[in-house]
DNA sequence: GGGTGGGGATCGGGGAGCAAG
DNA sequence: ACTTGCTCCCCGATCCCCACC
């Protein structure tokens, strides 16, 4: 059912085109870039000798020559959750809306060794600059004074950097986190953190710190969780061991579903025992119960600062500025209550 | 902090590589190949002075004599959920562990003129196949009668297509939840349906009709949803006004999250009052309240099955014959009772 | 002088043919 | 027989120079 076409596999060159259409190469190859000095009539010939042969014109022979791929890498850790997963969709299609094809490289850890090769085979597809998106600082330190020969875009919120970079900031959401528990007239509030050697855990992480030290409120221990609902299941029950808090600030979405497990299974009711803050405001956030009160983060409008960014650098080469990073928002809803 | 390198952008060449070691850049080409005929000695000098060098082969060049340009394409639709993310991550590392390149396009709706157009740049970036990861069975008609050019493999669950295609089976996974709730002496089993023109939602609807048209159980009609949380709420009240069923099969665990926040709001308990399967298994759903019986997919085995029928095909050109769909398995846990 | 064609170099490798160590 | 080098063409575009109308 899929004949070949007929052509026996060969395709359509500049040349068959020249010729169908009564011009020479030359020619169009100038329809073909948009250059002018071509009267409508001829063009109009080209264009359909071109639809009339289906030519694609090849992107290899005009990458060797033009030094430019029209292609950009994409580096990606972790799991798809929904924060990476639509940040890297929002890349994806501003990239298209640019003219750039993305290479995908997907990792499900942040090995050094897994990232480098990684970046090597983007270099080797001869990417013209690369993106990542990337938790763990460990996975940013890979490509420290690396000179990888295209320019590089991190999204990350590692909150001392050198690199292009753009972020959400992770530190001022927690902050609003805490205040507005602060605010309602909490003074335990416990955290349930992200995973060690994630960036926005540690931010998030120094957000509640600072917070609580600023308010003079009594600082404990965090938890830790690995971002996923089992995590904060457990992190929850080690929290429980310790006593009931009145409030605790989830460093995720997720997680909180785990935790509002927890307390449930401990007879707890939220937010008449314990309130909870979560972060991310996942789609399921609004129908979890109680209905979870989050920092919102624009994860689209992140992956669009980042191909702007690219695009910045690609066209200027220089201006190593980037966007202010975007502040997270608080979504109002069931899970907290005043003292 | 970034220099050039002092090369001045030019880049190693195979001549280069060939001059450093003191050989021909024939021998390079053999040692870059894999090619038999190489004394050690002699490879080893190569690889160093590659080392040295940093010599990148250069793709375009070689994409442009060999015609493989080992990259291939992956058309994506629909938002970033997490069955489709686990996918198309699965199948981006099955891609790269046999040596391949995936350029993703990712498109919100399922129109078919960016459709086509996803396409032709994926054709333009000399891709040797396409994947199709999409629910829209519109989004599989855009591609009907239309010669790419190209090698097509759809993750799709069409129940009859003749399309190279690799699935789970929605329509057993439907049964087996019905099956499931008849066991338990259920008989006004209602369903919340995913969005007309999903494959995936169609199967399993198809699934739930048929099996209780097989038992002689009442048949009513489905509600609608858009996978969304916030459209299981919603179908969830609408259900709610034709009276308290029985039990609910919802077809996917994120609007489950909604109907379980509206069987709460209206005061109905899980299970006591109300059964409830989802479809999926997110990981969120071992820790919603109650935690939620569903049906998990294998999403990364789905997106290597993928890659795959990709590779058979791309070394045999023949052999139409595709994967059997990998069968729902389900996950019991408290959601459901007998009557 | 705007529109067009012809010829040829070039990008960076792959590979054939043949000679030679 | 195995290993290696040389020379030259090829892939399919871009682009430059120069001529022509």
């Amino acid at each position: 059912m899929s004949g070949n076409g007929g052509d026996r596999g060969r395709v359509a060159t500049i040349f068959d085109v020249a010729r169908v259409a009564g011009v020479s190469h030359q020619t169009v190859s100038r329809v073909l870039n948009d250059l002018p000095n071509v009267r409508p009539a001829t063009r109009e010939r080209v264009v359909e000798a071109i639809a009339e042969l289906r030519y694609v014109p090849s992107q290899a022979a005009r990458a060797l020559v033009t030094r430019r791929s029209r292609t950009i890498g994409l580096v990606a850790t972790g799991l798809p959750d929904f924060g990476p997963a639509s940040t890297v969709r929002a890349v994806n299609e501003s990239a298209r809306d640019a003219g750039y094809a993305v290479i995908t490289m997907s990792l499900a850890g942040a090995e050094v060794p897994s990232l480098r090769s990684a970046a090597e085979m983007l270099i080797r597809q001869a990417v013209e600059a690369i993106v990542l998106v990337v938790d763990e600082r460990a996975a940013l330190r890979a490509f420290d004074g690396w000179e990888l020969g295209v320019p590089l875009v991190a999204v990350a919120s590692a909150n001392r950097d050198r690199a292009l970079r753009v972020a959400i900031d992770q530190y001022r959401g927690a902050r609003a986190a805490v205040s507005h528990l602060l605010d309602l007239g909490h003074r335990d509030i416990r955290h349930i953190a992200g995973p060690a050697g994630s960036m926005d855990a540690e931010e998030r992480l120094r957000g509640w710190q600072e917070s609580l030290v600023e308010a003079e409120a009594p600082l404990t221990e965090p938890l830790r969780g690995d971002w996923s609902p089992d995590s904060g299941f457990r992190a929850g029950q080690r929290l429980l061991a310790d006593g009931v808090p009145g409030a605790v600030f989830v460093a995720s979405d997720q997680m909180a579903v785990g935790l509002l497990h927890a307390l449930a299974t401990a007879g707890l009711r939220v937010p008449e025992d314990v309130s909870v803050v979560g972060f991310d405001d996942i789609p399921e956030a609004a129908h979890l119960s109680p209905p979870l009160t989050t920092l919102r983060q624009d994860f689209v409008g992140l992956g669009q600062d980042a191909m702007a960014a690219v695009l910045a650098i690609l066209q200027d080469d220089q201006s190593p500025r980037y966007p202010e990073p975007r502040l997270p928002q608080l979504i109002l809803r069931s899970s907290t209550r005043p003292v």
